[in-house]
RNA sequence: CGGGGCGUGGCUCAGUUUGGCUAGAGCGCUUGAAUGGGGUUCAAGAGGUCGACAGUUCAAGUCUGUCCGCCCCGACCA
């Protein structure tokens, strides 16, 4: 990709609307542009960061046997009725009449259109167990959206459900995408706690959540230095450990993941039921794991930059490797970048050539705040000596040897 | 919704206190020239309903009122 033909506008300086580093960032490296409170675009380089995570996390989830699926945004309010959450939902829920006077609303999660669909199409245990999952865009009316995409009105998850027979299954199913959670985040360059979490609105009693500690993090995780006894705030008070009753430290976090063991909560409300192998009729046993897949963007950039910019991990970073021949005037330069972006073409490496007519420091700049883990770096100085320069972006270590020796770091780098 | 802050070219901001001629700066953008290893320099340009509406006044970016938008703190959540 040619930066000239691609849309980075990035940004000197830092937008008002932005208060926290993570929203900062996204602003400056062109990721993403507000429309209004709460609601985003996603430019191209944000669009392949978000891309990058769903692959990760697409991956993960069907090696625990998961099925993909996606289901509307609009949804008959009729649905949350029966369910009752309705109510729970309130303000948060966008509803409107349609033309044929329908009462319709934009999904802010799906427990109710998924446990229909399996009322309408699993009858018996040999269906079961089952995971369906599926990455789509919800919709919430929130009170206050914040801090960018961390708290957003339109935004995308990852929402997976378990169907099982009975609560063994459901054990099994949820220790299975409890490990395959810790795998995604770990993916993602994420330092995280997991902790013992309030069911909510969602129901059921066993329930945990994934924290990244963070700065701007909005959500706050307390933590016994004593016995390592993890749990989100639920009041000002009560900050003693309930094990050991030792002062607890307050960690500030973002929620990027919750697990939920749903039980039969949603299957006996909209009667989603099975017969099992003695030809008794009982209700789906249900597990639902959720993952914020747009909140992951500014948990990882929170936890992964630095004075210069945003320092993506290797799996995230929109291109696999920035190439800055610093000079595009000069022909010798301009001819070994294209050698080697043409070399990294042919070994399926995606790479971003700053082909703009900038200066050196200019690039440089905007290189460091894009964040792309690696740079290759061509100027008139290393190539009088026959050398070219590999930068990591993550420690800012330099590597300095021939065209070929470089290209066989990079590929190391990348692959291995 | 309660409390606080802000709204002036694409971005950052000055000017508003104390009303006064054709509304400014830096960055970015266009054109030309020089430069070419950390946001370089010079010259010439383009770009503005001063958030909106109403009012006060000879005169409003500046004063008054209403509304809208954005940000921060609180209740809610991936």
């Amino acid at each position: 990709m040619f930066w000239s033909k691609g849309f980075i506008p990035t940004l000197k300086e830092t937008p008002q609307e932005a208060e926290s580093i993570s929203h900062q960032l996204m602003l400056r490296a062109g990721l993403i542009r507000m429309l209004m409170a709460g609601v985003y675009s996603y430019l191209p380089l944000g669009l392949k960061v978000l891309n990058n995570i769903q692959k990760i996390i697409r991956a993960e989830m069907d090696a625990c046997g998961a099925s993909e699926l996606l289901l509307p945004a609009l949804q008959p309010q009729e649905l949350w009725t029966k369910s009752g959450r309705d109510k729970d939902m309130g303000e948060v829920m966008i509803k409107f009449t349609d033309r044929r006077q329908r009462k319709i609303c934009l999904g802010p999660t799906h427990e109710e259109v998924i446990t229909d669909l399996a009322k309408n199409h699993i009858s018996s245990y040999k269906q079961l167990p089952l995971i369906l999952y599926q990455i789509q865009t919800k919709f919430r009316d929130e009170l206050r959206p914040r801090f960018g995409l961390i708290r957003a009105c339109e935004f995308i998850m990852k929402d997976a459900y378990s169907f099982d027979q009975d609560q063994n299954g459901l054990d099994k199913n949820y220790q299975a995408m409890y490990n395959a959670y810790n795998r995604i985040f770990k993916r993602c360059g994420l330092k995280f706690l997991v902790t013992q979490a309030d069911p909510g609105v969602m129901g059921g009693t066993v329930s945990h959540e994934f924290m990244v500690p963070a700065e701007d993090g909005e959500d706050i995780v307390l933590s016994c230095p004593e016995c390592k006894l993890q749990q989100t705030q639920k009041t000002e008070n009560d900050e003693f450990c309930p094990k050991c009753n030792t002062k607890l430290e307050k960690i500030n976090t973002i929620e990027v993941g919750h697990i939920f063991q749903l039980g039969t909560k949603y299957s006996s409300m909209l009667g989603a039921n099975f017969l099992d192998a003695q030809g008794k009729q009982r209700e789906i046993i249900m597990g639902c794991y959720g993952i914020g897949v747009s909140r992951l963007i500014p948990a990882v950039i929170a936890q992964n930059h630095d004075n210069q910019g945003i320092t993506w991990p290797k799996e995230l970073s929109p291109y696999k490797i920035i190439i800055l021949p610093l000079d595009v005037t000069d022909k010798k330069i301009r001819k070994v970048a294209k050698d080697i972006h043409k070399e990294l073409e042919e070994n399926g490496i995606e790479a971003l050539f700053d082909d703009r007519d900038e200066r050196a420091g200019v690039k440089f700049k905007d290189a460091d705040l894009l964040g792309i883990s690696l740079q290759v770096i061509i100027g008139k100085e290393s190539l009088k000596k026959n050398k070219i320069e590999l930068k990591i972006r993550k420690d800012n270590r330099k590597i300095i040897k021939s065209k070929e020796g470089i290209l066989k770091e990079i590929k190391r780098l990348i692959h291995g």
